[in-house]
DNA sequence: TGGCCGCTGTACGATTTTGCACGCACCCTC
DNA sequence: GAGGGTGCGTGCAAAATCGTACAGCGGCCA
């Protein structure tokens, strides 16, 4: 499943490192493919390795003992999926589950280890993702106390198109509503009301950012804040 | 302001670390008050010291667009305060307030960086605790999205009761209504229906909890998630 | 001792969200 | 091209929560 890795990986935390600890590091990458609903990892089970998105990305869930689940977060091309691994354990209570396929860059958990050890370039920019992805959960918190579906929506809408390769993604009002944690009846209203105002628009289990701007005017300020903290520590997309 | 610090802090963090290691950190550490909303770092501003506290708590807080303020974490004596400061920042757009008034062990962000680099279970065991509250403040999320208002209250009170000395703390249902991101009456309904069935108690500025087995039972989840999480990684209470 | 301010109890209508239900449209498969 | 499964639109009563308001009570200060 190994294929070749490009000199500039698309993903955000590989193409911030420094070119020689990123060739150091090159070797060990296998380019594995994302399919929907895939399970990188599971709940209280070893963590066999980490992920680089390259393409798609990845829900970070929590189990309710109702027994669904809920979205604690969202990881990219901006992130790694795997932070355990780097914080000193091999297993989460959380689920990082597939949800727009793509591709990743996998790092067997043994060789993260070694890498870490070797790579201080490596820890450091890992290190300060852990900070930002933590913010983005923190904030995940105060906005589901807060904002109503609509905003929430909204939200999600944005940190979704950021982490897409195009306008739009594959994604149904059902999923969205188990993410997001309210009725599958309640995101239809809010995303038909998104439609409405010509910031978002979707069709049969697909969904599309048309009016960026709008749509950040129209969310509340968690998307920014979060965006913000991303940018401080690690710099503006590329 | 220093003063004499025991062999065998009350931080639960400290206290884990082998004796050496803690013997170095010693000289170090200074132990200061926790006055009641004291602020021991503002939302991106520098943050000068790390704080193990030893009586009382902080809360996390978000500064929401609206003006107020929405809690994202508590950190008593099984915590740190100053995670930015491990992970390679000195700021972060949180606030951390005190809530119920104690002590800490204050550690200098110099000294901090200094007993990093020298310390190796240090390191370990804040990388540990790293995860620990990332999993607490990711629960939250789910929490604040699902979980009605008097089961989240009950998990507060057993958030709080974990990182009180006795049974009660002053609080008011006006301050717990900001940290919950509810009214203050909703707060006054909810601790009533609490209070009716034996599970806590109050009083004007105080709170009690005087049935902790009814309390867990009554609450959601949540609660026990983050707790068997901290156990797993930082061992039990102690 | 009197007055005031802060904390709690309660009420009311308005708004948001829920749970449930049904109909229709799309798409895949047979 | 018929059938079945999946996804979306909509409606309705119930529940949760909100915003607001006011009254009572306790403790502090003048």
């Amino acid at each position: 499943m190994s294929a070749t890795i490009s000199f500039s990986p698309r993903n955000r935390l590989l193409s911030a490192l420094p070119p020689d600890d990123l060739a150091r590091l090159r070797p060990r990458l296998d380019q594995v493919e994302l399919a929907p609903r895939m399970i990188l990892h599971a709940p209280d089970e070893p963590i066999d390795a980490v992920h680089f998105p390259e393409t798609g990305w990845i829900s970070m869930l929590t189990m309710l003992e109702s027994g669904d689940s809920a979205e604690v977060g969202l990881v990219g091309r901006e992130g790694m999926v795997g932070l355990p691994l780097l914080l000193g354990t091999d297993r989460s209570p959380f689920e990082a589950m597939v949800q727009a396929g793509g591709t990743a860059l996998r790092l067997p958990a043994e060789a993260f280890r070694q890498a870490l050890d070797q790579n201080a370039a490596l820890r450091t920019l890992l290190l300060r993702y852990t900070l930002a992805f933590n913010v983005q959960v923190a904030q995940t918190a105060a906005c589901n106390g807060r904002h109503q579906i609509e905003q929430r929506l909204a939200r999600w809408m944005l940190m979704a198109h950021d982490r897409s390769d195009g306008d739009g993604f594959p994604m149904t009002h059902e999923f969205l509503s188990t993410m997001l944690g309210v009725r599958r009846a309640g995101v239809t209203v809010a995303a038909g009301a998104l439609q409405r105002a010509g910031l978002i628009r979707y069709e049969r289990g697909r969904m599309f950012v048309t009016d960026r701007d709008g749509l950040e005017a129209g969310s509340c300020d968690c998307f920014d804040l979060v965006r913000r903290e991303y940018e401080r520590l690690l710099g503006k997309a590329g």
